[in-house]
DNA sequence: TTAAACTGGTGAACACCGTTCAAACAGCGG
DNA sequence: CCGCTGTTTGAACGGTGTTCACCAGTTTAA
């Protein structure tokens, strides 16, 4: 009974060739130079073949989403887990959040798709399809309230809003420098760490937050904060 | 001699006329679904005498950036300047970047073009076309040097820097919302006052901030941030 | 072993797209 | 009236995402 097998695994390689192709097109030559023709001609399939595998063009970015949520969520470098915890509940939110900025660099194209581009929206509601990423935003949040519970942060703090305003300032900064949007002077490194430095700072100083508490594991979008961890 | 003028004037009507279309089906159908031939269609002119006013697509949108720009930094209700001069430094500081959220919410599609899209980074790279800009940036600049001399900011805040930590945060939310990534309970709205409330009081706190100073005037993207003011 | 069913891949086509260019056209100055 | 200048056009080029009838190879059933 092997075959049945044999065909998914086959099945399977031309899946993984074909986002294979079309991640190595796209960071090659970014988003727009990206065409399905392109995508075929390198696996050498015709290009009605790739709509047997993915049902649009769409679809295969979206993929390429998910893989670039999954990379971040599960870092190559193992040593990682056991170099964290050897930090203080502060640092290690530093550390996990740093992590974001990192990625955004080392994989511009792939952060672009995951935070920026407006073009792949439906990752806000394929809910079970990022069932991975929930875990590691939990790990984030428990993180988060360990930090609360150390008094690293006043009581005040609920874990889910420092979690958006942190990302949200690390988010900013990735923008204005993927969109080029930094003059010369301005180094976005620097400016990341301020950025974190300065909500952290902003977190421990007390403001009070406007924002209502949120249900944690139903957010529709808990896709969008995973990194390391899991 | 009116010749000339009327001339110069029908040609302005027509370029105005591309742009109104492109931007009405821009805000109506999205980036996407907009084509020069749609375009061309709604000005009842054929798809090629649009390349008489705009060398490209992109050219068009960059122009529509550009207006976008120029919308954010004249706001329409001239009410507003005698109300900022009532507030103090903080408020004011406070109200101004408000704006660009607010900004963010009623034309979203223009801030998206501005801020968040790769398709169109000649922006900064285009010195004396955002001259406006630079102006408004200055005024910006000039409001959180009059915090840092009223001691509402430590003196080791640079005014550069506080405006992009502030932008960043704000920029952010508005990446997160627009590309649909908010759980069902958070408030973006919300969100964003904390965003800013959190960073003015991380900047109070006197974190360190490492950024090197930059040259105001001559940065390529002064164009990055303008609100109300001129 | 042979026939039938199923499967994945293909070529050709459809309806678009941005862009270019020779030709037609308009309105103006002489 | 003619020539000139600049605007507008139709047609075309090469590209795009996507669909669909068809075909060959493989699997299954008789």
């Amino acid at each position: 009974m092997g075959i049945k097998e044999r065909q998914e695994r086959d099945r399977e390689a031309v899946r993984r060739a074909i986002l294979d192709a079309a991640r190595e097109l796209f960071v090659a030559e970014g988003f727009r130079n990206v065409s399905i023709r392109k995508i075929a001609e390198r696996i050498e399939y015709s290009p009605a073949a790739i709509y047997s595998y993915f049902s649009s063009k769409d679809d295969i970015f979206f993929a390429l989403a998910e893989e670039g949520f999954r990379l971040l969520g599960h870092p190559a470098n193992e040593g990682r887990r056991e170099q964290l915890e050897a930090l203080d509940p502060l640092e290690r939110i530093r550390a996990v959040f740093w992590r974001v900025y990192e990625f955004s660099r080392q994989h511009p194209e792939y952060f672009a798709l995951m935070f920026l581009d407006r073009s792949v929206p439906r990752i806000s509601r394929e809910y079970e399809r990022f069932a991975f990423a929930h875990e590691t935003k939990r790990h984030v949040i428990a993180e988060l309230e360990r930090c609360v519970q150390a008094g690293v942060f006043p009581p005040t703090v609920k874990p889910v809003v420092a979690m958006r305003l942190l990302i949200a300032g690390l988010l900013g900064i990735a923008a204005l420098r993927l969109s080029d949007r930094l003059g010369p002077g301005e180094d976005p490194d620097l400016l990341a760490s301020d950025a974190l430095d300065t909500v952290i700072a902003g977190l421990r100083a007390g403001v009070v937050l406007k924002s209502a508490e949120v249900d944690v594991a139903c957010g529709p979008t808990d896709a969008l904060v995973d990194q390391q961890a899991s």
